[in-house]
DNA sequence: TTCCGAAAAGGACATATGTCCTGAATGGTA
DNA sequence: TACCATTCAGGACATATGTCCTTTTCGGAA
């Protein structure tokens, strides 16, 4: 984590954002630019979080261990994501690891601050306007992952991650997409197999290539990932 | 639902769980009593809420339905619960259905008020504390779930709902158990009887009794429901 | 007490998913 | 081009969990 003070870029952030409301320039002066390389953590689960960080440029993976060392990818975020925010409200320790996929620039200010903003309504409705639709999702995807098949998660997911004029997914991170629909590489496969048997998708080298939406939307029942923040992985 | 307009009982209850600042005098007018009778819905899966409720007497369960009718148990909620919050402040629909399961009182008021609350510090600071806590139990509930079988959530719920004194538990409800933790009835019987045949816990009629907490803690890992709201349910 | 019906428990089998391993494909390098 | 190391796909098997149905238990009515 590199910090830096780079009050011009924070502005244009902050601008670009249309968080001007949110952190009044009263309250500014709190705020400072961190830089992440990828792998690199912005959180440990665990840990007890010291920063918000308002997420400006770069993708992070979001990710919980269990005990026995098995990971459930939690989703991808992408800006305006905020990371952080959860726990230190609440004096909690980090639920997720949350780490840079690429390089990540993130506004963000040191929880001993917090009791200058909770006193602002504009940075409370922001926050309270975020945490409601990052608890939405999480709940459409607690559900989703208990109630449905691989089959229907992954039929989802690749209608969420292509469209008509791009139908291609990468099989690079196969691996990736794996996990965050909740099951395991080999199981993934299984399911691609079966897709392409019945024509859904077709596999070439490097990227799967949906064929048939309207039979993956048969498939899926109806698209959960729709609306949800896991849409940005690719 | 029956709606009543028993002030003094509305500022009992704001009194009880200490929300004068929560709903300042200026915006009681807007706020009423509601009842509900066991079996009756606070909100419905699939439909707009108009309400937010604060739950002050009795206990709710949170549940939601698949299109194939599975039924996805998320929790039991007891006093001081808030529903309908999440959905009325970003104009969604609900995700799960809501019923009382004992009888119920609820202050709530209607959501068109919520641009006179949503104004005020007290009420944000409030609402936020709650969301991120609901956040957080549900992210531990949807990793735990994914994570671990079944055997690890059970011997975690009989610790919860059990102490050293009351170390018994109803099995009247063993199948609301069995959806709680997210896993069949049959499967549910197979693990307590694997766990009786370890003499970590004796079936009587009618009742679990856990006989060996160290045992169960061995068997657990960790004992995840430990700070969840679900720890409400016997 | 005996018998019946409802509720609870358990057996048999089916299915989904995970783990481990082998063999094939791929790209880089000599 | 040939070879090697790495990655990827798929086979075989193991395990967890679900579904369906039969058996058992138990309270209550006759």
């Amino acid at each position: 984590m590199k910090e830096m003070m780079d009050t011009k870029r924070i502005h244009q952030y902050l601008t670009e954002y249309a968080l001007d409301d949110v952190f009044p320039s009263s309250l500014r002066q709190h705020l400072a630019l961190y830089r992440f390389e990828p792998e690199e953590a912005l959180c440990t689960q665990g840990e007890v979080p010291e920063y918000i960080f308002f997420l400006m440029r770069g993708k992070v993976k979001v990710y919980t261990t269990s005990a026995e060392g098995k990971t459930l990818l939690i989703n991808f975020t992408s800006p305006l994501g905020v990371i952080g925010e959860i726990e230190c409200l609440n004096e909690l320790e980090n639920l997720n690891t949350v780490s840079a996929v690429t390089p990540v620039e993130a506004v963000g200010f040191h929880k001993r601050w917090l009791r200058l903003y909770r006193e602002e309504v504009p940075f409370l409705q922001f926050m309270l306007q975020l945490v409601t639709h990052k608890f939405y999702n999480k709940s459409v995807s607690l559900s989703f992952n208990l109630l449905y098949p691989v089959e229907v998660r992954l039929a989802s997911y690749l209608l969420s991650v292509t469209t008509l004029d791009d139908a291609k997914v990468s099989t690079a991170n196969l691996k990736d997409t794996a996990n965050l629909i909740g099951t395991s590489y080999r199981h993934l496969n299984r399911v691609i197999l079966q897709f392409c048997s019945m024509s859904l998708i077709e596999r070439n080298r490097g990227t799967l290539v949906v064929k048939d939406r309207k039979g993956l939307e048969a498939a899926a029942g109806r698209n959960i990932y729709e609306n949800g923040d896991r849409r940005e992985h690719r």
